[in-house]
DNA sequence: CTTTCTGCAAAAGGTTTGCAGTTAG
DNA sequence: CTAACTGCAAACCTTTTGCAGAAAG
């Protein structure tokens, strides 16, 4: 089962409707291991022949996020899929500054590290964003 | 020596010229313990009869980034004033989702998990950007 | 059939660019 | 004095909003 088809299925039990262009993005999202601007979607969109509204780009975006499914990363703007990862859904990524490939990572250290963040700033912490910018193995 | 005082000194030493706007706006950097947002720094500008032009906010805001005294925040969107912690500049920062107060906090033990995940990646790491948000002491 | 989603038009907002005049050093 | 910075005007790109028609379930 692909990333995308998982992500049809949970957007169904959401109550979500499955729609062409919600199809189409979700196929774009986890072709691209660059991740993609919202400019480069509608490129790629409009060379397959389908040509979804920007605006509606936009909203699916904005939707997928607000799911869990896709993340824009803050060092590119690009978006990525994120992987299905029940709760222990989080936003790690590594970034090559120099093709923009970049993937999910899984670091546990984080929860420590958010242990020690917590008690030296007195925050209660919720929630957190990681982002590692380098070279990837290709780049290098 | 204030913060705005050794940015001052730092700027000079670059071979950057001090003017107006550009103390107004390391000033209000220093005082803004929530960071601002770039329009908040016009309205305080404003309300103290300083008025430099919008576009010039903006180059000031980008040139201060790039010579590492501010920082924004993804998260937010908000200014936030550096540390200027020499080399070991990075940015760590804890957010209050509740009030928007930040912290520039330190946290060696992200070196380690940057070994890690470039051990594990294959990338090479060269920089990252983290940010926790919770609650801060007062919001809780 | 009903509710949600898309497409379209238009507005609102944020950011960039080029250039002439001003000013810091 | 001279190079750097600001202010201004305009362009440009991104994002939002409202609404009528299409389509998923």
């Amino acid at each position: 089962m692909t990333w995308a088809e998982q992500a049809v299925a949970t957007l169904r039990d959401r109550g979500y409707r499955i729609t062409g262009p919600r199809r189409a993005v979700l196929d774009l999202l986890e072709r691209a291991p660059a991740g993609v601007t919202r400019g480069e979607l509608l490129e790629r969109l409009a060379e397959r022949g389908e040509s979804p509204d920007p605006v509606s780009v936009y909203r699916i975006l904005g939707m997928l996020e607000e799911n869990g499914l896709a993340h824009r990363l803050a060092e590119t703007g690009r978006y990525v899929h994120c992987a299905l990862a029940g709760d222990d859904h989080c936003h790690h990524h590594v970034i090559c500054r120099s093709c923009g490939r970049s993937e999910e990572i899984h670091c546990p250290a984080i929860n420590d590290l958010e242990r020690a963040v917590a008690r030296a700033s007195g925050y209660r912490i919720e929630n957190h964003r990681l982002e590692f910018t380098g070279l990837c193995g290709a780049c290098q």
